[in-house]
DNA sequence: TTCCCGATTGATAACGTTACCAACGGTAGG
DNA sequence: CCTACCGTTGGTAACGTTATCAATCGGGAA
């Protein structure tokens, strides 16, 4: 009874207007030389018939763009890699562009597949946030005329566009401000080093130690928890050595989560009081950061901005055709304090 | 120096392994009636070329699918719809399928656009998460044998499969766990009615004030917030009453997210304490809910569950091309019950 | 009036792919 | 030894679109 009534092709809709084929074409292309009154009857046509132009089949003729842009993200359900996406979506959106999703969760063999489908459906450029190290998929697409910008991320020996965070600085400034607080024994959550800005991270939270002449107790760093729940259980491990961190700097939101989860758990069932428990410094804000039972720090910066930039910086590259040299950009990121009220 | 190389085609690779197109074709399509030997060859040249088989040429041939799946949401930077994009992102790739994204923003306008779009990019089927009450696009995909699949929200009128949750349960349950506990000035801070869950989740909110014999002051329902700040203004409007509530329903995750930063302000800049402020009931969980300053009691669901189970329901129109009479999913919701504890 | 030019319209071919059918070669059964 | 059949391979055409070129028409200038 429904439909399922095959789709109404540029041919169907000329007969119904009494027009050849060209003429369709050329009406919905903008109509340039058509009379006005067979664009009516062209129009008129198209909405009667419910008609579409295949872009698929229009992306087939030489010099024809896709309209499609791939997206490679490791972990969608992450408020910062979506927020990320939707500011790729809004630039994308902007150009009649349209977004080719998809989730690696930070398995550089599903990056690889992703990317192989992605030019597979003749992507005008790749947005992604790289998983490996490995960038032999990316640098195929790249040589094969698709543009590829790195995001958050970049990859060693791959020669891309770029928009990442200042890591290192935000994660310098974030320590010091810890030590110059008086805190000797902070300890780091974070992600394992051999993702980028694991490593740059890390490298900050070093620097910082050294730059103030306060030794790193190496049992207080804990690296590779990807998942709330392992945060939480690293964090869970710091707080029962016998001499614990009086802060926990943590590189990423996955794993301020998982920190915070741990410290209302020892509130409420341990019967902990928040002052005994270490504050924190987070990489990354998340929302009512300023709410929590002991004060959290945000190193913050703006996900939505990194994605419309990643999307403009791709956009240029193919409105220029442009062998220019890569652009990488690093973002600034902002250092909001948050310390114990006098009345805790 | 670099590519900018045109894209290998079937005929190129062909010719790499001295073989005919359709022996390529063969091969690649999973090579049946192919001598294992030519197998080879057609493959290495495939590696060599970095051959990738052109997705949209192949979808115009009759009968071809397009493998892609529509995908038109209201805000991807909310949480609980990342969460359920994560949901269909996941379910579609395991048939192999890839995900067009768009954010529709609230505004039918750009869903009707988006929906026109992705047919003309020939989507296999449409999940959407509708925000009008017109329902003309979604007709018309429907029509031309494209499925629809409504999620979160149903269409009035509209003939499709749908997975919302129960809206109103929810909604009934929580109202009453507040009243049953005393409060007889509850609050509601949410979405216009309009909006299919808007209604809903009022309609509980409402119903369970009439079975419990109590009567709703007009003063204390706040509809229309769709951001984070605007919620926050219509709380602070609500404790600023004479009477103020002493209890709170958040009707979702942005009011509640509001709700809690205002009584965040309330507390460190008002100097009020979290004894004399409203607790809260929000529908849909979020992170870290068990640790805000006042309780935060949750009406939770899965949202990723919610994904899977649409994308489940389109796979299987899919597959059945099915005439069926539509399903529609109504999942359930759980109570999460906080209280104040004796010390506070 | 004639001629030319520009605007309008349509026929043809090609984009990359694969379904269909024809052709070929080898093998098993008579 | 011949025939039928199967497995393998390739040629042709078609999917829906639009660039290109040819054809037609009308109007203005000489």
């Amino acid at each position: 009874m429904s439909g399922q009534r095959r789709r109404p092709t540029v041919k169907e809709v000329a007969v119904r207007a009494g027009v050849s084929p060209m003429t369709v074409s050329r009406t919905l292309a903008g109509g340039v030389n058509v009379t006005p009154e067979l664009q009516q009857r062209v129009l008129a046509a198209v909405a009667e018939l419910g008609y579409h132009r295949d872009e698929n089949a229009r992306s087939i003729r030489p010099g024809q763009p896709s309209g499609l842009i791939g997206v490679a993200i490791t972990n969608i359900a992450n408020p910062y890699y979506s927020t990320f996406a939707l500011g790729v979506e809004e630039e994308a959106a902007r150009t009649g562009r349209r977004i080719l999703l998809g989730n690696t969760a930070e398995d550089p063999v599903r990056e690889a597949q992703l990317v192989g489908d992605f030019l597979g459906r003749r992507v005008e450029g790749l947005i992604v946030v790289p998983t490996g190290v490995s960038s032999d998929h990316l640098e195929h697409a790249r040589h094969s005329g698709v543009p590829v910008v790195l995001a958050s991320r970049r990859v060693a020996g791959l020669v891309a566009d770029s928009v990442v965070l200042d890591d290192e600085d935000g994660a310098l400034r974030g320590t010091s401000a810890l030590l110059e607080a008086g805190h000797t024994r902070i300890a780091y959550l974070g992600n394992i080093r051999r993702i980028f800005t694991g490593e740059r991270r890390y490298r900050g939270f070093v620097r910082a130690h050294r730059e103030h002449g306060i030794e790193l107790d190496p049992r207080l760093v804990a690296e590779g928890q990807q998942e709330v729940e392992q945060a939480a259980r690293a964090m869970r491990a710091l707080l029962e050595l016998d001499d614990p961190p009086t802060a926990v700097f943590c590189a990423n939101n996955r794993n301020t989560i998982g920190a915070v989860t741990e410290i209302g758990r020892q509130i409420s069932s341990a019967g902990r009081r928040a002052l005994d428990l270490p504050e924190l410094m987070s990489f990354d804000d998340f929302e009512l950061s300023g709410l929590m039972p002991v004060p959290v720090s945000v190193i913050a910066h703006d996900p939505r901005e990194l994605g419309r930039r990643a999307a403009a910086l791709l956009l240029g590259r193919l409105e220029d055709a442009g062998d220019a040299a890569p652009r990488e950009l690093e973002l600034p990121v902002t250092l909001l304090r948050r310390t114990r009220r006098a009345t805790d």
